[in-house]
DNA sequence: TAAGATTGACAAATCAATCTTT
DNA sequence: AAAGATTGATTTGTCAATCTTA
């Protein structure tokens, strides 16, 4: 070890790297640093989202739902996009829709499934909540002190991981290990 | 819009972008990613520790005691760089004492607290779980799918993420908006 | 008084089982 | 059978209250 003075997440990784020369310490550096920070920001942004009488897994599914498509949203899909389980889901749906949020909608055809689609006040809250994200959020700060190159990368190699992991998860349902 | 073939993922983040001019959308996008990816690595390891009986959350509190210190780490320390409550850990230390991996260790000078340490076994098992996140993780597989400088460029950028994180919470402690 | 740790009440997730429709 | 959705049992998290020690 160097005299350099290492944060604790730096002097944490480099332990291991230290301790399992075997080990493929350049992705699971990265790994833990998206894992440990994904789980602060859940934590601070479920914070902000009891502003709104909402858990962060709530402003999820309205906000995905929010998103316009062709076609409205339909439970199960939803459950895929959000790798949450479909029991899960059910129980958000109905406590959402009670509190006037969301609405169920028929699908043509097929009277298993039902779509989803968001109320007047549904779709206010959720913009709202989105907005003091975008505000109030302990990393939208910290992203403030990047440099502008490292923002654009970031935001641009987060995007091809998200995508990819989207991919593997669609990919793995109905083969899972 | 264009005609360009954009993922959902972007999609959904050009959706928002057009909504809510006012937003800056240049750090919410990012945060997006990274809590999502976030989520799915959380489910995704939290499968490979199951192997090992152990959830993502045991790892976690595994592999941070593991990591060596001059004083032994504490449980209340712990609940902050976790980002857990103490309740919480209080009942995983419980149950991973009684199964064999972690002892409570006296403090010199005060009685209220104890220190962390880990078995044989303990040490033995966080090293094989840790071991097989570098493996088995989807995350993983995705990672060696960078070019290495998008690679270092993210590790070093999270890393510095991670850090402010740390810190603001850290700060944030005795007064919680 | 405050800090470290534990407990009890409650909220929310998963998994397995079930019901209806395809 | 298989897919979409729901329910019940279990696990695990937070919050508020409590106990012991500083």
């Amino acid at each position: 070890m160097g005299d350099t003075p290492l944060s604790d997440v730096e002097a944490g990784m480099a332990f291991y790297g230290g301790l399992l020369p075997g080990l493929d310490i350049h992705k699971l550096a990265p790994m833990w640093h998206i894992f440990n920070v994904g789980h602060m920001v859940a934590v601070d942004l479920d914070r902000i989202a009891s502003r709104f009488g909402l858990s962060i897994a709530d402003v999820h599914l309205l906000g995905t739902v929010r998103i316009e498509r062709e076609e409205p949203i339909r439970a199960t899909d939803l459950a895929s996009t959000l790798d949450v389980s479909q029991a899960a889901l059910s129980i958000r749906i109905r406590r959402l829709e009670r509190a006037g949020l969301l609405i169920k909608t028929m699908i043509a055809g097929d009277r298993r499934a039902f779509a989803l689609a968001l109320t007047a006040q549904g779709l206010q809250i959720a913009d709202a909540a989105v907005a003091a994200f975008a505000r109030d959020a302990k990393l939208v700060r910290a992203l403030g002190r990047l440099a502008d190159d490292d923002l654009g990368n970031l935001t641009r190699i987060m995007g091809t991981l998200h995508d990819a992991m989207d991919r593997m998860i669609l990919a793995g349902k109905p083969d899972d290990t």
